[in-house]
DNA sequence: CGGATTTGACCAGCGC
DNA sequence: GCGCTGGTCAAATCCG
């Protein structure tokens, strides 16, 4: 169990209501529009959830390896100085910026693709709300299934053989009603072993099972949430 | 029977 | 303008 105080100022932008066990997280990579723009509260409901997605990360003792910005495919603008982009994420260590770590699978399902970013964040724009780019990221990791337990429900609407990919790539949206993000997932091409997943938006909802903990402000009589806690991770 | 999945068709963007 | 490709739709099918 983990509690994560709103008050914390580190919610992230997009953090999992939790982990497959089995998963070892390879590679994230993080749109540049992500990371910088990210809406100081709101994902998950409200960004009760608090925790970030490194520290997430570092929460499940997950193996990151390394992650890295990705700015190839939405020309993300530099930082607002009042964006603590270092403080919901944590840098990799020495990773050579130029160094295409990322596979070709991650840059096909969104990292470093400007046609889909584009349209996508064209199809956010369209939606009329206030944010102009999609949050979106993208890692790998090594796991025998496919699907990653991040404790949503997911629903798939799709799937495609990609180019230059013996595999497929498989097309997922949250099934909340209203909840618009999806996700693609398609195994690497170089290694099978690992699986590129891909999660695009922003729940608005937050996550099934997800357990709040209110608490009573003693002055104003009013109801606040004072944690968060997934069953799974007790 | 309702919800999820499958899968072929369709559409839009991009490169030539 | 055309062909290629990725993304989405929607009807058919499956499954609990």
């Amino acid at each position: 169990m983990y509690m994560a105080a709103a008050a914390a100022g580190a919610s992230t932008p997009f953090s999992f209501c939790r982990h497959g066990s089995h998963a070892e997280y390879d590679d994230a990579v993080f749109s540049g529009s992500w990371m910088a723009r990210r809406p100081s509260a709101a994902p998950h409901g409200g960004g009760a959830s608090g925790s970030s997605f490194g520290a997430a990360f570092r929460q499940q003792h997950l193996d990151l390896l390394d992650y890295l910005s990705d700015d190839q495919g939405v020309p993300a603008p530099p930082p607002p100085a009042a964006v603590p982009s270092a403080s919901y994420v944590t840098p990799a260590p020495a990773m050579g910026p130029a160094e295409p770590v990322v596979p070709d699978a991650v840059a096909a399902a969104g990292g470093g693709y400007p046609r889909s970013v584009a349209a996508a964040a064209a199809a956010v724009a369209g939606e009329g709300r206030d944010r102009t780019m999609t949050d979106k990221i993208a890692f790998r990791t090594r796991s025998d299934d496919e699907i990653l337990d991040d404790g949503y429900k997911w629903r798939k609407y799709g799937k495609k053989s990609v180019k230059n990919s013996p595999n497929p790539r498989n097309y997922y949206r949250c099934s909340t009603e209203g909840c618009n993000v999806k996700k693609r997932v398609e195994r690497d091409k170089n290694d099978p072993r690992y699986v590129v997943t891909t999660y695009e938006g922003i729940h608005n909802h937050v996550c099934p099972g997800t357990v709040y903990y209110a608490a009573q402000d003693a002055a104003s009589g009013r109801f606040f949430v004072a944690g968060i806690s997934h069953p799974d991770l007790n």
